[in-house]
DNA sequence: GTCTATATGAAGATAGAC
DNA sequence: GTCTATCTTCATATAGAC
């Protein structure tokens, strides 16, 4: 009944174009890698996809969806804001810098004047979601009274934060493809984020 | 005595080859775009450079010495740390974020893994540079009391504030090719994070 | 799944212009 | 003679036919 024949090859052929875009970006990857890779034939390569073109927007689109689930389902551990925002940043640090994490990025970036539409799903399903979750947690901590965020706001404040934990991290990663960071520098990134972030905005509270 | 014979041919070539490798990126771009935009044959292109790397990492090349000598010429007005800071972070910025600043990030990136140098000349000469001007100031302001960075050196805090002064406004530029950035917008960023860096570490102090 | 038509790129060779 | 324009070669790409 399924149309589209064998929903396994259509799964293989994603997956090698995932593979091999990753590795050799839009320009540089050839329909002759995917179809070698995916181990299928040309035919059923564009069966599946009418064009280069087409398979790549179904790359991102995919990769993207992943990286917003597995944002999601982060789960921080009930605690003082400071820990919970170690959570959050810590996990979301392990997805940005990990090999898929960068290699998405180096390649949705490189193509975004020409898929602007990648680059837009990307920064919703990424940036954006860790930053509604963190600004989240930040309105409860600063209802509860832990921090004081109204001289900007709740939103600028996650901002912040998101940004102080990804930023230092991924230029290094995206500009030293040979060196990858320890597991002991990721958690010096976050440790500094949260740091300067409480520091900025905890309340002053006479005890 | 110049043996690579009239080098006004030269400079052509390499403006020729800035603008299609910014526009293209590496691999989209052809020599035969580069021949036609410095209106040369092909054997002085390949006079100039024996191959399309070559051209390559020349443009890069140049551009990171471009951009090294424009942050450096950067002349703080001189009053508080505040407005030091205010003063290069908008400068940076205004680089970071121009079409030319964005279109080489872009491309750096893209190419980090095929050339590694690359990533490490720009890294190098651009955040690196910005952020041991801010270092110096710091240290200045450090000295006479205006702020307090002991906590974490002058490194790791002349990093923060590059960071927070670059990060969101780089990142939006990068994934929404078609919006760029008002005068306004930009002024907003830098002044955000002026104001999170110093109220973070401002010295407590009694007067 | 193999094989091929068409097109385009890199690089070099040949021959013409000043 | 130095520089330029054009043509050729070789490799590789996409796309589709068998």
């Amino acid at each position: 009944m399924i149309k589209t024949a064998s929903n396994e090859k259509s799964v293989a052929v994603l997956d090698a174009a995932t593979s091999v875009f990753l590795t050799h970006g839009f320009s540089a990857a050839t329909t002759d890698m995917i179809q070698r890779e995916a181990g299928v034939s040309k035919k059923t390569l564009y069966g599946c996809y009418p064009s280069k073109e087409a398979m790549f927007v179904a790359v991102i689109e995919r990769q993207c969806a992943s990286m917003a689930s597995t944002i999601r389902a982060i789960q921080p551990a009930a605690g003082d804001i400071a820990k919970t925002l170690g959570d959050i940043g810590r996990a979301y640090l392990d997805i940005v810098l990990s090999e898929r994490g960068v290699a998405l990025f180096r390649v949705v970036v490189a193509e975004a004047p020409r898929f602007p539409d990648a680059g837009r799903r990307f920064y919703l399903t990424g940036p954006k979601v860790v930053t509604a979750m963190v600004a989240e947690r930040l309105s409860e901590a600063s209802l509860v009274g832990d921090i004081d965020i109204r001289a900007i706001g709740v939103e600028a404040a996650a901002s912040i934060f998101v940004s102080l934990v990804r930023t230092e991290g991924q230029l290094e990663c995206l500009l030293h493809p040979d060196a990858r960071p320890s597991a002991e520098q990721i958690d010096r990134w976050v440790r500094l984020a949260v740091d300067t972030f409480i520091g900025r905005f905890e309340s002053a509270k006479a005890p």
